[in-house]
DNA sequence: TGGTCGGACTGTACAGCGTTCACCTCGAGG
DNA sequence: CCTCGAGGTGAACGCTGTACAGTCCGACCA
């Protein structure tokens, strides 16, 4: 059980691989035979550990969610719009942190089911997209926020976050600052709206 | 002069022999071979036309948004925030209809200036995106939208409408219904937050 | 008419991709 | 000691974008 030079591979392993050569070099750039060479291995050899180059990178996705739902459970502001304000600013920070992972995030789309507390496992994006869902129940029973179906509430601020993430990777000009303002300007003008 | 069974091809022949394959068989069946297949020629034949696939692709991206520039440009409600409200809608409806040909149109970021009116060609995105903000500058002037530098009004309204395309395109539940009242959700909540 | 020039296209090739499969090697268990 | 099986290899298939040399044919000119 003492490894030599080489660790002995295992699914994680090659998943992390993946993750780490996402982020260094780029989504496109990551092959089955360059992340095989990296793990001092040959391509098929990762067969074994991943059903296709799919499963690989639909792994990656997971933990990136499950991540990003870390950073939400880390936001504990007592103002529950305080709170969807920050989820969003983390949301489009991650976006702007990690743009690869984030692009892998959604080449598949994730699973998202209406989180219904059955004792199964649910998917990662689903838990992400938990989080707020919350934020939004407390805000209404608050007061704070018009009374309406939380789930429609808690997609429109999702779609709207997640364009600005997107628009904004998309790369032209933004600064810091301007990207900040544009996550600023659509959070205040939502929020306004949805207020009582 | 007269043809024979082939036509004389042409660049624009390609452009549009790709983008009906893009429609038909979806963005990632399209490789130059079985499109010059389709062409009743050889994949190099290609490159006296194109530069390469990127700009065959934005070539493409370039006439959608062009098109997509006609059809905001179809809608002329007196009041701009309906005015507003359409394009939303009409940008969503292009996404749902074509959701390859949407898929393109922002796989290489698009270039998107600030418009000012030098004598230069704009390029097609730009086009497109001065039509709202010609509705927001309306809005304002007729006092329907709260003073706010226009551009960013824009860029909010874009960037919501544009997360709702994305997300409605990763293809979870929403039918034709659930769509709309997304769309109308978003819509009502910014404008509602927009308004004076 | 003969000849030449050039554009359009072909065939071939290279490097790389995801994936499959037959084979081999090596360590552990009986 | 021998066998068995997990884990890895090498080669291969069919695909990709792209480069390059050669070829064919129609137009123009002497």
């Amino acid at each position: 059980m003492v490894e030599g030079t080489r660790e002995t591979l295992t699914r994680d392993a090659v998943v992390s691989a993946a993750r780490a050569m996402i982020e260094r070099d780029g989504l496109d750039a990551v092959s089955l035979r360059r992340l095989a060479a990296k793990l001092g291995v040959t391509a098929p050899a990762l067969y074994a550990y991943v059903a296709d180059k799919g499963d690989l990178l639909r792994t990656v996705a997971e933990e990136a969610f499950a991540e990003l739902t870390g950073r939400f459970q880390q936001i504990d502001d007592d103002d529950p719009l305080e709170r969807l304000r920050a989820y969003s600013q983390v949301y489009v920070g991650f976006a702007v942190e990690q743009p690869e992972l984030f692009r892998t995030m959604f080449l598949f789309p994730p699973e998202l089911g209406v989180s219904e507390p059955t004792g199964a496992e649910l998917p990662a994006a689903t838990r992400a997209f938990d989080v707020p869902l919350q934020a939004i129940a407390d805000a209404m029973a608050a007061g704070l926020l018009r009374e309406q179906d939380p789930l429609l509430v808690a997609l429109t601020l999702w779609t709207a976050t997640h364009g600005v993430a997107d628009v904004v990777l998309m790369g032209f000009g933004f600064d810091d600052a301007g990207r900040d303002e544009l996550v600023a300007t659509v959070l205040d003008t939502i929020l306004r709206g949805l207020r009582s």
